[in-house]
DNA sequence: TTCCAATATACGTTATTCCATATATAATGC
DNA sequence: GCATTATATATGGAATAACGTATATTGGAA
């Protein structure tokens, strides 16, 4: 993981309130995110799309949804840096968390292993 | 401290080398870096004054030199943050650290306190 | 098959960032 | 005063990143 590029994800509005968000929330789906943004579909999604190409985020499919989770093999100083600055910083995402209890008709998770 | 400004800070290679190297060696001046860096005086002026701008470093002038020095009243997450950074990806900074070394004629630092 | 909802991508434009060069400022020593 | 060294800034251009819109793809339900 090239920390240049790294940060380079961090330092967008965007790309760091999803990160932040999936912190909290273990998972999320484009929807929810979109949602939680107040944003449009294509952007939530093409800034998504980066931050799994670059290894920060990995996805699953689960019929119409697409769920986003932090990279479990992340190194262990890239994802101590998200807890730092999700710990920190919550009030930069409460407006978005907010968002995302209001939102009613969110997706339920099926978990293979339970 | 805005932490999508944090990290556009630290989003580009030439500062992060210099946050890096700043915070191995306590404190560091413009020459210095640029000799580390193999670069060429003005950019890495350009980015040091971003950097004490948006309040990552600051800096204490001596005679000619201009020494830079991580802002000791950074919040605790984002001095953690730093601190992870450098000391996972050492090799990052590796050949800097060497042509650092190198050099001749490195400044002399007067504390005022000893 | 057709329709619909969720997601992804392509494309052209706009905005931002970075750069190299030239020049200005500041401190030191002669 | 002048010359030298260190540092800062201004400027115009080049590269990169982000955007909105339109459209493609995918899966589920009728």
């Amino acid at each position: 993981m090239n920390p240049v590029q790294f940060y380079k994800c961090l330092a967008d509005e965007t790309r760091l309130r999803c990160l932040m968000l999936i912190k909290c929330e273990e998972e999320l789906c484009v929807c929810e995110l979109t949602e939680a943004l107040q944003d449009i579909q294509p952007k939530i999604s093409r800034h998504l799309a980066q931050l799994r190409c670059c290894g920060l985020l990995i996805d699953r499919r689960q019929g119409q949804w697409v769920f986003y989770r932090i990279n479990p093999s992340l190194p262990d100083w890239a994802d101590t840096v998200l807890t730092q600055t999700a710990n920190a910083n919550e009030h930069f995402i409460a407006v978005n968390l907010k968002n995302l209890n209001r939102m009613g008709d969110r997706p339920e998770r099926a978990r293979p292993c339970c």
